[in-house]
DNA sequence: ATAAATTTGTTACAAAAAATAACTATCGTA
DNA sequence: TACGATAGTTATTTTTTGTAACAAATTTAT
């Protein structure tokens, strides 16, 4: 595959801050600005210039020398070197709390990645229509991951039950997940796994409170 | 107010690992086990034993030299010391797409996390009921966190009003805030801020999906 | 009662990740 | 053609995180 990848790894930091480069280059779209500069960009995202040459260098070349950045054409670039210019397919496992709400959660198709299957073992639940999508039973997932073309999974079974999901998705040919449950989960060499987790970021709230801890 | 704490900072990754030790303890606890060594807690875990030690000791001295930590009690002292031994009471504003799903999300009430009052300044959503919540206009959330007793905040506005939301809180005496919105907000020196946005992690899912880089 | 074994709490060290700064190359303009 | 502006790159520093080593405390065995 032909690409301007310059780098294999991208920091976790750097996809964080390209999130936020889109965004504020979309609101400079819309006030058309045509051409940024580093420094500018900079101080609107809140960060420091150099930081963000290099985190546009792990995907190449594309800026002018004397000139900057071109708005528009950034945008498409960083959403390009993200992948993020077209429609992931995803499917949904565990039919649970979190499950329904992520399906409810429509910002996901907002930003391509469309949740096209729920899954869930649970006879209780399979044949139940959640937002136009009927659950399906998990031994099924194989077969629609291939009729539907699925990329990614997103894990949110309970968590004692994250590894057997984890299983079928990865035997489904599945090879980027994103897990929502509390628990680590093991994946072959070639499968991408990304953990969300609420509680902790709750957990440090309380605890600062709790102490009234200071900066 | 006096208490056990030592350091003044926890590492974030602390907190994170310390979610973990309190699911595995529980575990360990339904399974009748008493006393677990940082050795052995720490291959449940899938830690260095030293990790464990060094985690713990940020809140005090807690386990018995020569034998161990005794189980229960450990549960309850990391709750403690985390500040998740008691109900929060928290405060949602912005009920819209994350809003709502995050509302209906009951997890949240069985970590002791209780979301008391909705909160939203669009005149056809103020009224509406959801999950038992009537969702009040956010003029009010002073008196509300008062009546309430609102000690956390949560931001699921469009990103362009969060620091609207945010000021709201500040000045109702929030002083916990989690900002679910891909924008940063600024808050006086004793408010915290956590910000939650599941878009970097599936952006880092896509790129590495697009790349096929290994690990 | 004493020594050996165990295991914590703590400190020192090492590694990794991230951010910043400094430098070099390129572009546009006067 | 030279100068100012600005991107791309490399080097350095800082911060964060993890690991290892060791002293202090406790229990068990002799």
């Amino acid at each position: 595959m032909l690409q301007s990848s310059k780098s294999d790894h991208i920091p976790k930091a750097t996809i964080t801050r390209l999130a936020i480069y889109i965004q504020v280059l979309t609101n400079l779209k819309k006030e058309n600005v045509e051409v940024i500069s580093s420094a500018k960009l900079a101080r609107a995202c809140d960060v420091n210039p150099s930081q963000i040459r290099k985190d546009l260098a792990y995907f190449g070349e594309f800026g002018v020398r004397g000139v900057g950045y071109f708005v528009s054409d950034l945008i498409n670039f960083i959403k390009h070197a993200l992948g993020i210019d077209r429609v992931w397919n995803c499917a949904l496992v565990g039919v649970g709390n979190l499950g329904r709400a992520l399906l409810r959660h429509n910002d996901f198709a907002l930003h391509g990645f469309l949740i096209q299957g729920a899954f869930d073992c649970d006879p209780y639940k399979i044949g139940e229509n959640i937002e136009g999508l009927e659950v399906i039973c998990t031994r099924q997932l194989k077969d629609k991951v291939t009729s539907l073309n699925l990329e990614m999974g997103l894990i949110t079974t309970p968590p004692e039950r994250a590894q057997r999901a984890t299983n079928y998705l990865v035997d489904a040919g599945i090879s980027g997940i994103i897990n929502f449950t509390p628990t680590r989960i093991t994946v072959p060499d070639h499968v991408f796994v990304e953990y969300i987790d609420f509680f902790p970021h709750f957990y440090h709230i309380a605890s600062q409170l709790h102490f009234g801890t200071h900066k």
